[in-house]
DNA sequence: CAGGCGTGGCG
DNA sequence: TCGCCAAGCCT
């Protein structure tokens, strides 16, 4: 089966993705680049559901860059709550304040200035030039990888890191106009978040059901090489987890609280250890540690 | 560059 | 139930 005809594939996506689009508070043009900063941020590993009412607080409490730098990191780590990954709190913050500094606090257009921002990968980078300054770029996400390798490619799942050839292809189906090429992205991912899940597509919902390889060849399983999984249970980020959420529950937390945490004791003072070291908590008196202020 | 880094919902 | 998965980044 050959690769679909890329005319026959932007009009079926963006035909899809103007009716299907959902209403999410960092799209559309009441969004400021920094509310889409925010979400991206926000976003990476993490399911819209949970972040839809954190970015809502997030951004009522600093609307600005400005406003998040002048605050503390502990603040920004407590705000985070539940997110997961907190160093992305950490980030954001330190993001921000590059902003006031190299940008005059205002949110960079140009991918090379976003992705010299901690935090800011090629993804992200790609994203807020795509979506919140209207530019040309390959953005590449696990949706828009796994929409591209199923349609095009004819495999169930893309490789575990960017290849080039997967880059050659997303570069070629990106429409030359910036607007266009800026909906693309968004509407691809669109449709891997809604459509073309990971486990369980719905090809009878699929505006390009028809163009896709993947199920033109009656879908191939996947034959790659195991796909990574992540322990947990046991684990220094199941520990460190644990101690950082005691840390945003109070003011400061103390030894006992601490050990009541977790039973294995050089583990657990590893970690609190490596809290400290990452900037996720300050060690306020001897045997006393809190949110760094 | 493979592995570490949170959290919770779902099939 | 429990493994898999969710808009990656950093080292």
């Amino acid at each position: 089966m050959d690769a679909p005809d890329t005319r026959a594939l932007h009009e079926a996506v963006l035909a899809w993705y103007d009716v299907h689009a959902r209403d999410l508070p960092w799209r559309g043009t009441s969004a400021t680049p920094w509310s889409v900063m925010v979400s991206e941020l926000m976003l990476q590993q993490t399911p819209v559901a949970r972040v839809l009412p954190v970015h809502a607080a997030w951004l009522e409490r600093w609307p600005t860059p400005a406003s998040l730098a002048a605050d503390t990191t502990g603040e920004a780590v407590r705000m985070w709550g539940r997110l997961g990954y907190p160093r992305r709190a950490l980030r954001l913050h330190a993001a921000a304040t590059a902003i006031v500094e190299r940008h005059d606090g205002e949110v960079p257009a140009a991918y090379d200035d976003l992705i010299a921002l901690p935090g800011v990968g090629d993804y992200t980078a790609a994203a807020i030039a795509s979506f919140a300054f209207g530019r040309r770029h390959v953005v590449l996400d696990t949706n828009v990888r796994r929409v591209l390798a199923r349609v095009v490619s004819g495999t169930e799942f893309p490789a575990q890191a960017v290849t080039r050839a997967e880059r050659d292809v997303a570069t070629a189906l990106l429409p030359d106009d910036p607007a266009t090429a800026a909906t693309w992205a968004v509407a691809t991912m669109e449709l891997g978040a809604l459509v073309c899940t990971a486990r369980q597509p719905a090809c009878d919902a699929c505006p390009v059901a028809g163009l896709c390889v993947w199920r033109g060849t009656g879908y191939p399983a996947y034959d790659g090489p195991p796909r990574r999984g992540q322990a947990w249970a046991g684990t220094d980020r199941q520990c460190r987890g644990r101690i950082m959420a005691l840390a945003r529950e109070a003011d400061s937390v103390g030894a006992a609280q601490v050990e009541a945490t977790w039973p294995d004791a050089e583990q657990r003072e590893r970690c609190l250890a490596a809290l400290v070291t990452d900037g996720l908590l300050t060690q306020i008196t001897p045997g006393r540690w809190a949110l760094p202020g």
